[in-house]
DNA sequence: GTCTATAGTTGGATAGAC
DNA sequence: GTCTATCCAACTATAGAC
């Protein structure tokens, strides 16, 4: 029924047809019957590219761990004067958020079934890492366009930035309160902006 | 088989024997099944008990959101001079954190869930606000046991501290190092502290 | 109120034709 | 490399005896 290709660009194509069911409808509605059906292909077309459910699973939560904490960055992209900076990371957050709320939503499910899974473990620990990286990334940029230092160690403030933004969204997640988001992010922005001293 | 009960009680029973299976294996290994095993009773018993398996879910998550975020509160049981309050904090956290890990991550399975499934929103939200009132509450008896009054509005405060406690205890479960979580709870104490004043 | 038995559904995995 | 057909396991839910 379907074209043959080659075996590393089917893995891809199925990848993200479960990456959309998995956004769609959460981790626990990704049966492979599911992910074949959202790819176009068949059943066992999906157990041949993948030894089992599992191997698809990390797979799928490798392929995520770099376009997950990605959109961020875009907050640079103001003027260099300190307070409109501020507040432009506290309107990137809360956009990116929302816009990129499946996404996130799935890192959250990745992490809490890597608690969990000795299989995903690793991946759920790649994504975290792979988060507080991407926050440091932005501290630092964000430094330089500010013309600043930080008082503190950099890997510190970053990973604690990292997981303050984790607990806002997960909260939002649950209660959707887009004004207490914000304000969350706008006292995180306040400590982090507080850490910073000129050169 | 077995000795009959009053409703409410085998409903009781039924709960608590999910919630073992929900913290020894996850929610998603919990089955009305293997809940009927693990409380002794039968398949049919269960579903006599709950309409369904939805509702016996449901009836789990409002039976955690007491005793989830209880455990913190026992911190303030030191002498009142503040260097050793704070530290006492940090430790009762840690502690806290890896003696409830199962119930903690049980909460965050609840989020997760909550966040996907309309059925479950409400208790997520539940749990959400019990655990930002919890944190109200310890930092209310906090001020009195160290005499002083907080400069932001309490209630804020208490929302962004028991979300900081989430994102890193979500980090810890993920990679389980004790001393960065530590880290993570001491700057956090550090701030709370220095949201302080003398009356 | 509790049990056993069973209907009906879903999902992971494999076999074998093409 | 892809498909169809099938097996087998596990689950929710219900029926009916006690």
């Amino acid at each position: 029924m379907n074209k043959r290709k080659p075996l590393d660009e089917r893995r891809a194509e199925i990848v993200e047809a479960g990456l959309n069911v998995a956004m769609r409808e959460g981790v626990e509605s990704v049966t492979v019957r599911r992910v074949a059906q959202e790819a176009g292909i068949s059943l066992g077309t999906v157990h041949y590219c993948f030894d089992d459910k599992d191997s698809m699973l990390r797979a799928m939560g490798r392929a995520i761990a770099l376009r997950a904490s990605e959109p961020v960055l875009s907050a640079l992209d103001v003027g260099p004067d300190r307070p409109t900076l501020a507040e432009a990371t506290v309107d990137a957050l809360l956009v990116g958020l929302k816009e990129h709320q499946h996404m996130r939503l799935l890192t959250f499910e990745f992490a809490v079934s890597g608690a969990r899974t000795p299989v995903l473990r690793e991946v759920a620990q790649a994504h975290l890492k792979q988060s507080i990286a991407m926050t440091r990334e932005y501290l630092q940029r964000l430094a330089e366009v500010a013309g600043v230092a930080y008082r503190t160690d950099i890997g510190e403030l970053a990973r604690m930035t990292a997981l303050r933004i984790d607990g806002i969204e997960l909260a939002w997640m649950v209660d959707q309160d887009d004004e207490a988001a914000r304000e969350g992010f706008a006292v995180l922005a306040r400590d982090v902006f507080g850490e910073m001293e000129p050169f």
